[in-house]
Parts: C-alpha cells; sequence; structure tokens
DNA sequence: CGGAGGCTTGAACGCTCTCAAACGATGTGG
DNA sequence: CCACATCGTTTGAGAGCGTTCAAGCCTCCG
C-alpha cells in the first residue's frame, strides 16, 4: 500500500470492501476538519442543526439524548476510530448530543458533500449501506439488551462490548502496512491503553445502562467479590473474561460479523 | 401521474425523493414475489440466510428476537406499505426473525439485486440510506424509551405511535393520483380499520414494550378506567389522544421528520 | 356445548430506585 | 504543607414498580 492509502480514515477498512485507487482518490478528497475538544465539552447538543459527522481520532465520547427530568440517556460511546453521527446522513439536525470524556481530537466531515460524493460511486454507496447497518445492528442488540436483560447481565455485557471495542479500535489505528503483519508495536502508555481496563465513570455505565449509578457500583461490587474484575485500581480491571461473558448469557450474536 | 407510477412501491414515495422516469423504471423493472402467508406463520427465522426483505401488502407483521428462556423481544411491527428487513441488506442472515399477526400479503424483494441496482443511481442510492437513515431514528428513540421510561409512559407512547403508523399506512395505500388531493375515500371496513382503534393482543404489546403481558393489562385498565382508552369493544380504542400524549411524556421528536 | 386463547384480577416476591451518608483521590488556594 | 472543595466511589435502608404465580372470566369458534 502507498501513502495514499494511510491517508484514508481507518475505520473503512474495517468493512471489507475493497476500495480501488480510484475510490481512494474520492476519500482522500474529502474536505475534513480536525479539531481538539477539552475533556467535558459539548461538540454539539440535539436539536442542533447538523451538518458534519465526526471521526473519532484520539480520546473517548459519547452522544446522548437529554430528558425532561434532567437523566440523561447514553445512546453509544465511541473510540478512537470509530465514525459518529453517521446514522444522521439524512437528517437536518442532531438526534443527539455528542460529548468528550476525555481530551479528544475529532475529525469533522461535511454530511452533505460525503453523502453526494458517495453515491456517485456504486462502491461507495454500499461500503456507507454496510457501515450504517452495522450501526443498526449494535443499535437492535442495545435495545434488546435493555428491554429484556438483568443489570447483571447488562452490566457484564457491556463491560465485554466495550472491551471489544477498545482492542478494535487499536487494532483500526494501526493501519497501514502493519495491519495484516504479526507485528505488534508496544503500547505507549500501558496506565491508560492497557488491555482489559475499562476506564469509564460509573456514572456513564449507568446512563448507558438504563440504569442508576449507585445500583451498577453494587452489581460491579459483587463481580468484584465473586472474582471477576478488579476494582483496587482505577477503572475496572476485566479478569475472568469467560466469567462475564458465561453472566452476560447472550448468544455470541452481538459480536457481529459485517459485509453481507 | 401515470400507469408506472402506481405500480411503484407506495412507501418509496414517502421519502420525499422525486423520482424521475429513468428512476422509476429501474424501480419497476425489480424482480419481485409475492405471497399470501396466514395468520401467525413464520415467514423467516432469525439467524436463517437472508436473501430478501420485504414489503407489507396487507395485514400486521412483526419482526422478533427469541431468548434462551422463552420469552422474546418484538423489534417492530410492520403495517402495510411498510418494509421490513431493510436493515439487513448488508447482512447473510437475519437478524430478527418474521411472523404475521393476521393473515398477511409479503412483496419479497432481492437483496441483492436492490442493493446493486440502487447503487447505480445516485439518486436511489440516496434514497436508500434515507430510509435506512429513518429505521435507525425509530429505534433509537425505541431504545430511549426502553431505557428510561416507566410502564404507564412506555404504554401511552406505543398506543400513539401505533395509531400514527396506522394512520400512515392508510394514507400510503391510497397511492397514486389522489395522494395529494384532499378527497378521501370511504373506509371500507369500519369495523377493522376504524381509526383510532389497536388491534393487536396485549401479549404482543408486552413483548414490544419489553413488559410482561399481566402489567400491560394492568397499565390498560387503569388508562380505562381514568377515561384514556375503551376496553368495551375488541381492540384499544383511543379516546383521549391529548391525554394519552400528556402521559408519554416524550418530546414531539419522536413524530419523526424525514430527508435532510 | 365445550375447549382454547386471550383478558382480568389478586397476592407476594424481588429487582432496582431514591435518599442519605461516608470514604477516597485529586486539585486548589492560603 | 495543610485546609478545603470537589468529584467519583462505596455502602446502608426503605420504598416502588413490575414480575411471577395463580386463579377466574369472557369470547369466539368448532
Amino acid at each position: 500500500m502507498d501513502k495514499e492509502t494511510q491517508q484514508v480514515p481507518s475505520d473503512f477498512f474495517e468493512y471489507g470492501a475493497l476500495l480501488s485507487e480510484r475510490e481512494l482518490l474520492i476519500v482522500n478528497g474529502l474536505d475534513r476538519c480536525t479539531a481538539r475538544y477539552p475533556k467535558n465539552s459539548i461538540v454539539f447538543r440535539e436539536d442542533e442543526p447538523s451538518e458534519h459527522f465526526y471521526m473519532v481520532e484520539d480520546g473517548v465520547c459519547f452522544t446522548h439524548r437529554h430528558l425532561e427530568e434532567g437523566s440523561r440517556q447514553i445512546i453509544d460511546i465511541y473510540f478512537p476510530g470509530e465514525i459518529v453521527a453517521l446514522d444522521e446522513l439524512s437528517r437536518s439536525d442532531h438526534g443527539s448530543g455528542l460529548t468528550t470524556l476525555s481530551d479528544s481530537v475529532l475529525t469533522a466531515y461535511d454530511k452533505t458533500e460525503v453523502t453526494q460524493v458517495f453515491c456517485q460511486s456504486s462502491v461507495l454507496s454500499r461500503l456507507l449501506i454496510n457501515m450504517i447497518s452495522r450501526e443498526h445492528a449494535i443499535l437492535t442488540e442495545r435495545l434488546v439488551g435493555l428491554a429484556r436483560y438483568c443489570a447483571r447481565q447488562r452490566t457484564a455485557n457491556f463491560l465485554l462490548e466495550i472491551r471489544h471495542r477498545i482492542e478494535r479500535s487499536k487494532r483500526v489505528r494501526q493501519h497501514g502496512p502493519n495491519r495484516t503483519a504479526g507485528k505488534v508495536q508496544d503500547i505507549r502508555e500501558p496506565t491508560r491503553q492497557a488491555p482489559d481496563v475499562v476506564r469509564l465513570p460509573q456514572a456513564v455505565i449507568a446512563d448507558a445502562l438504563g440504569l442508576s449509578a449507585v445500583h451498577v457500583n453494587r452489581v460491579l461490587g459483587q463481580f468484584r467479590d465473586e472474582g471477576y474484575i478488579d476494582l483496587s485500581r482505577p477503572g475496572i480491571t476485566l479478569i475472568d473474561l469467560e466469567g462475564l461473558d458465561g453472566i452476560a448469557g447472550l448468544n455470541s450474536r452481538n459480536r457481529l460479523g459485517m459485509m453481507g
């Protein structure tokens, strides 16, 4: 692969569409605007006019909806390499707000331009549809989880899903030539990027799972006592992945394959 | 509009994309297979290979997921004119099963053909993306509802949403020249198609809302006692729509606008 | 007339919430 | 360097909402 390939937003690779030279040029030619956002800053609010979608370059952020009483529901959490607000391509306003959890770097793409440009190419159209469909599958999974599983199951499933996405995020970010090679670069900051450590405030987990922070804490306490996780250090350290998977009790379907 | 227009699946009109003669020809040229399904029959099961998506011509059906313990979660309910399994365009298997609630007529379209053909046209690509995005918005709404609202709110909201979709379904089915004219045809079967009557088993409502059938019944009983609905006749007759809307307590956002 | 499926209602249990109060880490200003 | 504020975590007690189990009823239909 050449230099141009490395400029392509890394997440695109995940969708199995082999882009030709022509499509790569199109994608690389897109207008983009990269900016830095401090921790806990609001990138956009729900109901604001929506002109861009974003790719997370660095940091962690989440989409959310505010409810009347002051509580909020977190729709999804995004890690580096993931794309935010893809589902809003055809909306004129934001269906949910976007807030950063840590200092973040985001790249904004113009929705109108992307839609128009992508629709010109059948390969890119397919790619876009695949990406949106994947979001849809994740959302369906989450819906079933919220409706039918208890706090223990939801929490265990959540921890595993976040772990999976952190891993995927790391993998995706080593894009370019190194992707297929077995060569793995050393992790730069073991404390921040350590594997199997979920570093999210319990209040955020609660808002994502539709639970109270107090009860999330209680469930995590149970998991700690049962030896599944470790809470003595900052963050949630996953110890027994199979055990958590057993608690989650969800079929392996949620590890969603892509493409068709 | 000419005869060709009337052959176009009516739901496409809802998305505001003005199709040119050329696109209409493409859409009308799609392979399709219309079949009749008796009440309570399974059209496809989850995890089965997925080759088609369906348009509901007549009847009511729903998509669902089965859980280990034997319970099920209903993902969505579909009325005439609506499209099923659109989100599975890029999947090779069904993420959820499809079952009929009443005697139904469904038209199957080949997923691969539709994807390929639609991706050739930028207008149709956009249309497809808009339709999928709309599904996404609905799903997000449902997610927030499940996570953050109590049984009364969810039930009230559900009744209003179903009413809205039944109305929309009726409107969409009078496609063609009559669409824009104020002329409204008489309803043929007032008992079956009466406005403001939701004819769904309470067990189905429960499975859609993530509640037990017993508790749905209790909530409906409350609504009856409070004068919002009437249960003396078969089905649920909505009496006080504003009242129900007040209970639902959701912003008007769920009456989702389309296009961007 | 009898059976089946859906609806209705009661009682008790249990999961999760709210309220409340500490605790610990972190950061800030005196 | 310490006092203090703040934020996130932890734990307890009590209340509420929805569940399960169980039984009876109604209605449609054979």
